[in-house]
DNA sequence: TGATAAATAGACAGACCTGTCTGTATATCA
DNA sequence: TGATATACAGACAGGTCTGTCTATTTATCA
């Protein structure tokens, strides 16, 4: 019980967050929002910069725990996983609540790097790439960081595209393009190798 | 020199709200910054979002002046040509004072579709991609329309990438990647085609 | 029941924000 | 020179923001 004001705070922080931005929502808007008084929130945090990088770590865990459970452990080859997880970014992008990655508008709305909010982001999507770099090295791709690279560009590129333009053709373009890329990456031959 | 004050405003505007955001950028520091007066700003924009909508409508035009003078109108074959785009991308993530795309980043501080500054954006994105697919289309692609698509992933992606983590390694991947799906999406078999 | 911890409402300070207003100064052009 | 437009500095109103404080109420648990 102790814990699940807490709890509240940062699911409402979060989905604030992801409506109308992180300068946007305003501390008395999440109060509000979750029923909750302002001495709760700040027992809780030391600030509301506290509050945002507590709903980044837990997305930030989230993200990765669904990645490992139901992409990582499922049933298939890697090459298979490796195109659930776009298959996965075209039903995310077309879930009513989408508004873009909260990893990226963070960046954008603490752009000093050595900002913990901005460093949270940036080493997610570090350990976003070390996860796509550990199914393309499965895959049984020839270079398996830059095949990382190259799918999460087609990611988060996609995560924007829905985001600025909406619509999930850029998801669908993903998967094609993951497809192809996967496909040179780990064609036998190695004349695709230049 | 009536609209000298006015593009002196807009420059400083812009370079600020790429520094810093759009939220975070106030009208106090833009008049510090370009040493104008209060009164000069809303004698020539009705309000902040008119100068917002000012900066990215110059930056648009800027970018496809860019696109249609720099790379359409460059020689070589519409391969070479969209390459170069992101040869571009990967001086332009380089410079020091690059901080993100200012139309992403707009559509994020403004994430209401309606809002006319993430509108602006919206057509921004789908004007580049209309250039893509144009290049596509010259360079024999037997889908144009998708390898534009599949460009602009991996171009935004790159761009995104570069402001969360830093580095030019994103705009190098994109490169190899673009080269990947151009290829594959220009072999003259039709068997690359599922 | 009584003691302790946690949550409540709401006022408040101090800073910042946008946009308006006033009065003065400067520049352009007839 | 005089008339007109433009820019200037800076005060100001009205609002929002974060974070602090107080005083009261609710819950937990011995």
């Amino acid at each position: 019980m102790a814990s699940s004001r807490r709890e509240h705070l940062v699911d409402t922080a979060t989905q604030l967050f992801s409506r109308h931005g992180y300068r946007a929502t305003g501390i008395d808007t999440i109060l509000a929002e979750a029923g909750v008084a302002k001495m709760t929130l700040y027992n809780h945090f030391k600030s509301k910069d506290e509050l945002i990088l507590a709903s980044l770590r837990r997305s930030d865990e989230q993200t990765r725990a669904h990645l490992a459970q139901d992409i990582a452990a499922r049933s298939g080859s890697a090459h298979t996983r490796l195109l659930a997880v776009f298959e996965d970014l075209a039903r995310w992008v077309e879930e009513p609540a989408f508004n873009g990655c909260l990893f990226i508008k963070a960046a954008a709305d603490y752009p000093d790097a050595r900002d913990p909010i901005h460093a949270l982001a940036a080493e997610h999507k570090r350990l976003v790439r070390g996860f796509l770099e550990g199914l393309a090295r499965e895959a049984g791709a020839d270079d398996p960081v830059a095949l990382a690279w190259q799918l999460q560009l087609l990611f988060d590129g996609a995560t924007v595209q829905a985001q600025v333009c909406g619509g999930s053709g850029a998801a669908a373009q993903a998967l094609q393009a993951a497809e192809r890329l996967i496909d040179a990456a780990t064609a036998t031959s190695s004349a695709s190798v230049v």
